[in-house]
DNA sequence: TTCGCAATAGTCGATTTCGACTGATAGTTT
DNA sequence: AAACTATCAGTCGAAATCGACTATTGCGAA
């Protein structure tokens, strides 16, 4: 039994590739970022290969042979098990079913806001708000091209959740700007 | 030279309470649980003093001599150092300024959805909606209180933060629920 | 008063993650 | 044709993180 939950969020990543179809690490790789999978989550190939292999001591992904082209490294081609494709529900279902608190960085960063100042706050909070923007603008032109292309938008859910998230994120990012320059939102001086 | 670049979210913790004042690793866990500093980061222990650690090594931080009381083990206070307070501020301009796409558990379980067909997808995200929604209020409240009992805004505004991601994510939800519930939503079954 | 439990304070081994390194093939400049 | 560069594929040692463990004090209940 593995002493830790073995929660990296490629976990969820791979399963759901080998869900479609049996591959090797770098083949996830290459496809993970070609649909924009890092998206959902930070990929280092060598966690990867350091994942997978945590996946098959936990009986959830198996070998099912090698192949090789050329002189080039052999790979390991692995496939799904049933307890895997079990897995892979379960996991689905409690990440979905039940909200944890998610730490961002940025979340990290707020919380000592005050150490910035106003005029420092304002500045990197207005700063963040026009790369914000651009980015949202850039994310909707795309996701709209996406789809317009034929993709079904299930495919292409979490990119919508991750927008909606980031307008959000837009919309507090003015309002405090406007409360500090109004000077409704005041820096409260120490008296230890 | 450390070879990685010491970004666990403690850090700004621990650098954001000694700017208040000298104290040893365990005061800052019950302080920072005490004033939901918990709120804006995950805090294991064992993981707390290794970040102190590292932060002595990186010079942001000093050791400023021990206490003991009673027979209990020494504890080390350590205080902010000019450098360690150039790096606070210089970590949360840029932080704050530039935004990186961040991966949440919800968000990569987001992008797999497909795997628990339409039924289960519903069920899922209807209980998340509902948790979600039971935490909204119960925050709201408690930020409501916190806010009268004459807690400057500015203290508890990543509190603020993340209430508006959430209600953003439950607004996602239910939109997504409907669309599901009306068929415009889409399973698509797979041709390879 | 003695037992048990919570809070205090920190250590340490095992696990997990990172990212620099290796080394081949194929295409493209100069 | 030599010299670069990009892509392919993976390995491995060092660093970061976790969480189980130790040990003391103080307090309320039995």
């Amino acid at each position: 039994m593995p002493r830790r939950a073995l929660d990296n969020p490629l976990v969820l990543a791979v399963l759901g590739l080998l869900l479609e179809h049996p591959t090797h690490p770098y083949q996830m790789l290459t496809d993970l970022r070609a649909r924009g999978g890092d998206r959902a989550a930070a990929i280092n190939r060598g966690t990867l290969y350091d994942v997978v292999e945590a996946l098959v001591t936990a009986g959830w992904v198996a070998p099912q042979g090698t192949e090789r082209t050329g002189n080039r490294p052999e790979r390991t081609v692995y496939a799904l098990t049933d307890a895997g494709h079990d897995e892979l529900v379960r996991r689905l279902d409690s990440q979905i079913r039940t909200p944890r608190r998610e730490f961002t960085q940025f979340l990290g960063a707020v919380a000592h806001l005050g150490a910035l100042g106003p005029i420092g706050a304002v500045e990197a909070l207005t700063e963040r708000g026009q790369r914000l923007s651009a980015r949202i603008a850039g994310d909707e032109r795309e996701l709209a091209e996406v789809l317009a292309g034929g993709v079904p938008r299930l495919h292409v859910i979490e990119a919508e959740y991750a927008l909606g998230q980031a307008r959000a994120e837009l919309a507090w990012i003015d309002t405090v700007v406007d409360d500090i320059r109004a000077g409704s939102l005041i820096w409260p001086t120490r008296e230890d």
